[in-house]
DNA sequence: TGCATAGTTCCATGGTAATCGAACCATTCG
DNA sequence: CGAATGGTTCGATTACCATGGAACTATGCA
């Protein structure tokens, strides 16, 4: 552009742009924002359309290069092809989050559950929130896009609250994602080290499942607790 | 998503992605992205539609608060309505240059071009983005949008190098922008201070510019100098 | 006052693309 | 080998929306 703001020969965002722009093929993209592999029909399910659309929409998706494919058995896994594609769509949350042209879905009304609530097996709400702006502070976690990685400090800092970083190496999850949190709009620490973390409250009393719900409810002394821990200083 | 993988709901990020997945708009939405304010015709023109279609387009544009207007006399002035918004874009170009799905349009042909030339009144090409890369290395300016901020070592830098800072602040024109590089796909220092340093380039005899064409020349002398001010290390 | 330029509104047209039913392949399992 | 489940292909339908011509308003300029 700026260079000839004649011709302005745009390349493809257009393209790209359009890929994310249609209702259903978005709804499919958040879905994948987990990081997790899906299948094409928890992909429909996610995008409330039938097979058919499905499939088409997957074919664009990973014929333009935004979306991954595995095939397994009967199955096809998709995933997000690049990290660079989770932070596209992180920005238009964020874009879409500002200009308030948000649809007031703004994650569960329960005050309960937008403090503090099981997300998949890791912590989310308020609480999850604060969780990992204090790790990203303290130096902990690093990275732009969904993958983190975690750094020597957040090593120790794990190793210090009990949780078994040798094991969970040996498995393929990967260690430490963010994960877009409905509620807040900001991420949270999903992951391996999300779902330790989350036990290690379990076990040390501060927190417990309310049953029926996905509400996560602190004691006073585990949210204090957690507090003095997980330190956020603005 | 995550927390409920059925209903997701998602926000209004498929408007967004649609508004911008248009070819004509998206045209007009990387014109804007030099910072400029510019004129509902001229966007039309790098757009390449009529007048109607552009009007068409920069009302919704405006209308979902991507771009504003001002309106000045009978012209109406439009700019993107935050960094936010650049920002996604940025975001966009980066992913089509990932994907590989960029037309080849790939800026200049002219190797000299290529390396350096001259974008408005600053330098761009390879060793504009050598220099930004620099700057941004070492501290000197900081920022994550368009909008850049000179650090106090920027300033120290800055007035080393012979710039005349007090009367560049004395104007409104902003100090420092990033400006998106067509052949590279990174972005230059753009900006008042962007114009004095190829002035400074300039006086210094380090280059001079090849009439008729944008291309800046560095002697041999000039370009060992730029580089050993403008270290990268990668 | 009159002419030129900048933009907008209205409208008819056309192309594009999302959608789903039905039929079709592929894999797994009993 | 069926039967069931996961996915794709095909074709017809539909709805949306980008587009430009014509007519219109508003500002600036002489």
């Amino acid at each position: 552009m700026h260079d000839k703001p004649r011709t302005l020969e745009s390349p493809d965002i257009a393209s790209i742009a359009s890929l994310i722009g249609d209702r259903a093929r978005s709804k499919i993209l958040m879905g994948l924002m987990t990081g997790r592999a899906l299948t094409a029909s928890e992909l429909g399910r996610a995008a409330g359309v039938s097979k058919p659309t499905t499939s088409s929409h997957l074919s664009k998706l990973t014929g333009a290069g935004l979306v991954a494919v595995e095939d397994v058995g009967r199955h096809r896994y998709f995933r997000l092809a690049n990290h660079e594609v989770g932070s596209v769509i992180e920005n238009l949350v964020g874009l879409a989050h500002r200009l308030g042209a948000v649809h007031v879905d703004s994650g569960p009304a329960d005050p309960a559950m937008r403090k503090s609530r099981v997300c998949y097996d890791h912590l989310a709400g308020e609480l999850g929130v604060l969780v990992y702006d204090s790790l990203r502070q303290q130096g902990c976690v690093r990275g732009d896009g969904r993958e983190l990685t975690l750094t020597d400090g957040g090593e120790r800092f794990a190793e210090k609250l009990g949780v078994d970083l040798v094991s969970m190496r040996s498995r393929r999850r990967p260690l430490c994602l963010a994960c877009l949190d409905w509620s807040v709009r900001r991420p949270h620490l999903a992951g391996a080290l999300g779902a330790a973390l989350l036990d290690r409250f379990f076990a040390l009393r501060w927190a417990a499942r309310q049953k029926g719900t996905r509400a996560v409810v602190f004691s006073a002394v585990g949210e204090r607790a957690l507090r003095a821990k997980f330190v956020y200083r603005a």
